[in-house]
DNA sequence: CGAAATCTTGAGTATAATCAAAAACGGTGG
DNA sequence: CCACCGTTTTTGATTATACTCAAGATTTCG
């Protein structure tokens, strides 16, 4: 599979997975304004409260919506990869409801609403279209509930691991089953609503069971049906298309 | 407050919540063919693995998006009162990546996506206020995610009772701080990832407490500020218009 | 009125949390 | 190249929240 090609629109790589853009559509996309930024880790870029007057393009690195209890305990709610659109929402919702930081070292491109604005009356389909990217956010935020409220931190924690590598796959960041995922454990917790200390009695687990092997930032999954049949994992809810989702 | 008025459109009323439907708007909406159905409780409206070619809207009871893992464990997603559009998604999404379930006897009206697309496309106001609603489904469900990974069951469940209320009021099926609540402690215990037994233990000491009274399915709470304070709610997620956020 | 569903309570257990500290790792500068 | 420092991972010991199993009480509804 391809790597990522930097130099193709990330927005055109995103929507050209969903339906063929016109050369109108396509033109319109590659000309839209947008202000490329660097964006080092642990940053927030949008914080709950915030009325942002623009949405942001992930090109390279991780970031997380997250939400922190009372209590001061971190929620984190999605992984964000290259080519993700990750507070879309706030061009129809006014205020954030969540935070979204960078998880690592970000490339980002900000897009004013104006102009999304334009290009969605100007395109209906466009509309369509990210309209049908917040619809798989959706998705995927009610696997994550299940995966959470139902399952044992051991499939819990393979399935995310599924999530991730089909994911990075899609967008050409892994190759069949080793991903570079530089996701730290104390995040890993904060996303599956678990202690790091589990989270790292688990992955030792998983490794002693041959499911998974670890080399510093790097992940290799021995066998795939395996780790899928543990994690009850079926990449049905992130919608992709058929060509990505094979596995 | 007014109670719901079966008069008014139920689409008519979901839009307006956003914005002032003109008149042709308006009157498209009404004229929309709808196919009344009512349903008895217990029921799949639509399955997962489903292609649906219609979606529905609530006009009374309760339904749910839910899960099942291969434990054969559920996981309750969501709760849809009248007026909500439960399966939005299909629209875009050609397969239902979860099923959809009545809690209690309901009444829905079925809507073909043709017809539902034609009226995108002539109003694209209207697009807008749906999108706006998946964008609203979705971040409820980042707040039960949240709840679900990182507040403790007294908590998690004084939360679910305040969100309950809010958005029964906001559809007029709630006055002041008493609704009635026809969901089983079974599906609480589904919807907030806990067992049944703890759930009764849970309400039993909310109602110990003074947080809240029950009779049968009337639930009262006597004090809205502790509730609230208790579950850490804070209704901003739900993106009401003011007057109905006003608790 | 009676059967089925729902709620309640008790007893014992398990998964995962917390607290604490040591080991390993990654990057930096000398 | 290596020593050093902060971060991340790992391990151990103890505790707690919540689960399971089981049975009895209560409510709901036909």
């Amino acid at each position: 599979m391809a790597l990522f090609d930097p130099s193709s629109h990330p927005l055109v790589r995103k929507l050209e997975s969903v339906f063929k853009l016109s050369d109108d559509e396509r033109h319109a996309l590659e000309n839209l304004p947008m202000q490329l930024t660097d964006i080092r880790a642990d940053q927030d870029i949008g914080r709950e409260g915030d009325r942002p007057s623009r949405c942001f393009v992930m090109l390279e690195g991780i970031a997380c919506p997250f939400k922190m209890t009372d209590k001061g305990r971190r929620q984190i709610m999605a992984f964000y990869l290259a080519g993700d659109i990750p507070d879309l929402q706030s061009l129809l919702l006014n205020t954030m409801d969540h935070t979204i930081a960078t998880i690592t070292p970000c490339k980002v491109g900000f897009i004013r609403h104006e102009h999304l604005r334009d290009l969605c009356r100007q395109f209906p389909r466009v509309a369509d279209a990210f309209w049908r990217n917040t619809l798989i956010d959706a998705a995927v935020f009610r696997e994550w509930m299940t995966s959470i409220g139902r399952r044992e931190a051991y499939p819990r924690i393979a399935h995310l691991i599924c999530e991730l590598l089909v994911r990075m796959r899609a967008v050409g960041l892994a190759e069949d089953h080793t991903a570079e995922i530089p996701i730290t454990q104390v995040e890993i917790a904060d996303a599956l609503g678990l202690s790091n200390v589990h989270v790292n009695r688990v992955l030792t687990a998983l490794r002693s069971d041959g499911l998974i092997e670890i080399k510093g930032r790097l992940i290799r999954v021995p066998d795939w049906e395996r780790l899928k049949e543990v994690g009850d994992f079926d990449a049905g809810y992130l919608h992709l298309e058929k060509e990505q989702a094979a596995a």
